[in-house]
RNA sequence: GGCGGCGUAGCCAAGUGGUAAGGCAGAGGUCUGCAAAACCUCGAUUCAGCGGUUCAAAUCCGCUCGCCGCCUCCA
């Protein structure tokens, strides 16, 4: 089975093949940290944490890059806003950044290069665009010469001729060719500034991103991502600047761009003024349930944010959350089951054996994420009905059946950065159960395990005595406190939800 | 004007030549004191529309309609 993606540079699915065997090289674009990320930037990061996890599963080593912009003119304009320096600004946004980063439950990538940190490295660079005549000086700006180089256009299959230079922004009447854009602009006082040869100055958007790709993965790497905006023209110039300095190509191999996050139809986008911020959102949701939204599309498709979209998410994380439940519960009483083996119990072994194959298969196409949630809701239903089977026979073979089905789709989803089964050891019991419990069983307990077993006891008892008063109160009561009573046929399921 | 994409059940969504996965919501049923979970049954003769190619098309080609993105910063 081999790996396809989707080369933007292509324009179609390729077979993946790394440059090394067993080592990936990923530069992901990250964040100007200007302000905090909304969901549309955090699709991109989770889009790009799930390839990075699916391509460890799948036995890679993986280098993964992710820079963080901290210079630039928004960040400047917002430092006046916020009556910061620039540099405030920056350390504020990106320890926002990495805090969302965590909630998301996205793996940090081991290299988080800054600009600021490789303005030498961009120096390098220019200097040597100039050399090789790719760039031009004027009053200590910098600008690429969009002509000198062949292939521009390439990527984002459109020609100079064809673009509409200056359609809604005024060009700089210095520069050569519309379409030429800045590597170094010269700083004006006050602003954020490093000597260079041309004068005081800072380093134009793309250049860091070659510089610093390049400078950790080296020339041809294996993937560079990014949002679907990023195509042109921040993609198209890094490909520029990498492949005109270096004199060779290609800069990167496999160029992969995710799809936008809509809201009521349109981009999201900060510009817009329609954002929802991630540690917004979170505070409603949670990170599995953001992140079943984002994987039940495909990652180069739109996605509608909607508040319905997120519920449907939501109940369909539930669905996956209660089998595992459900399985955790029938082990706990299983001692309580004589066995003996019985029908069907292959087709279910068969099952687990799939699964991951199936899984497999949709993920290799193109991280076909959505694809590969049918197939784990498949396996679902299978655990279900093998579930209501053992309510009545369990054998010692079917609880090794149910222990690998549960491993086996906490794997599974773990790909999908959806974490489930937490055995929380040491979570905290609300200390109501206390007062409770005296009040309802009539009796003082000093732990509040205990109490809680007392009432599920004594509702039990109610209910054997059919006094539905006194077991619904206990039930409503411990509802209040977060637990989830459920009676099933082994006894009283208790749940409790984390706040 | 150029380039790219999208349009599949009430909603979300996979499927890119072999006869429509899956999830959510809804209806009925089983189980059940109630609740929850789960299970069973029910939904597109059809994939925006119209033509064409083919033994075979949601999938390929052409045209039409509608929507979106990029060509400025943007994930």
């Amino acid at each position: 089975m081999s790996l396809k993606v989707y080369n933007t540079l292509a324009r179609k699915k390729e077979e993946f093949i790394p440059r090394e065997k067993e080592r990936v090289s990923m530069y992901v674009c990250g964040p100007t940290v200007y302000n905090y990320i909304h969901i549309g930037n955090a699709r991109c990061y989770v889009a790009f944490d799930v390839i990075y996890r699916y391509l460890q599963y799948r036995g890679y080593g993986v280098t993964y890059v992710r820079n963080l912009t901290d210079v630039d003119d928004k960040i400047i304009n917002r430092a006046k806003e916020e009556g910061l320096d620039t540099k405030e600004v920056a350390e504020k946004y990106i320890k926002a950044f990495h805090e969302d980063m965590e909630n998301l439950g996205n793996k940090p990538p081991q290299i988080e290069p800054r600009a600021t940190e490789h303005i030498d490295e961009m120096l390098e660079v220019i200097k040597c665009l100039i050399e090789k005549g790719f760039a031009y000086e004027i009053d200590g700006d910098v600008f690429f010469e969009v002509q000198r180089f062949n292939g521009y256009g390439e990527l984002s299959g459109r020609t100079l001729e064809k673009m509409r230079a200056g359609e809604r922004v005024d060009v700089d009447k210095r520069k050569r060719h519309p379409m030429d854009f800045a590597l170094w602009k010269s700083s004006k006082p006050g602003e954020p500034n490093w000597d260079g040869p041309w004068g005081k100055g800072r380093p134009g958007w793309h250049i860091e991103c070659s510089a610093m790709s390049s400078k950790y993965l080296g020339m041809g790497f294996d993937i560079h991502g990014g949002g679907h905006d990023l195509i042109f023209p921040h993609h198209e110039n890094e490909i520029a600047q990498a492949e005109a300095c270096a004199g060779k190509a290609p800069f990167v191999r496999y160029w992969l761009h995710n799809g936008f996050v809509n809201i009521r139809d349109e981009k999201m986008a900060k510009s817009l003024g329609n954002v929802i911020l991630v540690r917004e959102i979170l505070k409603k949701y949670g990170s599995n349930v953001l992140r079943m939204f984002f994987v039940s599309t495909h990652y180069r498709s739109p996605i509608n944010y909607t508040e319905e979209n997120l519920d449907s998410a939501a109940a369909a994380l539930e669905r996956i959350e209660n089998a595992i439940q459900n399985i955790d519960y029938l082990l706990n009483k299983s001692e309580e089951i004589a066995g003996t083996a019985m029908s069907g119990i292959e087709g279910f072994e068969e099952m687990i054996k799939g699964v991951e194959e199936k899984f497999a298969q949709a993920m290799d196409d193109d991280f076909n994420t959505a694809s590969a949630l049918g197939a784990i809701f498949d396996f679902i239903k299978e655990i279900n009905l093998f579930l209501e089977e053992s309510q009545k026979n369990l054998s010692e073979k079917s609880r090794y059946l149910l222990k690998e089905a549960r491993d086996k789709l906490i794997k599974l989803m773990g790909v999908l950065g959806i974490k489930l089964g937490r055995k929380e050891v040491a979570k905290k019991l609300p200390g109501e159960l206390l007062d409770l419990a005296k009040s309802i069983v009539g009796q003082a307990f000093e732990k509040e395990g205990t109490a809680l077993g007392a009432l599920v006891d004594a509702r039990e008892k109610a209910r054997r005595e059919k006094d539905w008063t006194k077991a619904d109160l206990v039930r409503k009561e411990l509802g209040k406190l977060g637990f989830i009573l459920k009676d099933t046929p082994r006894g009283c399921q208790v749940i409790y939800e984390e706040k």
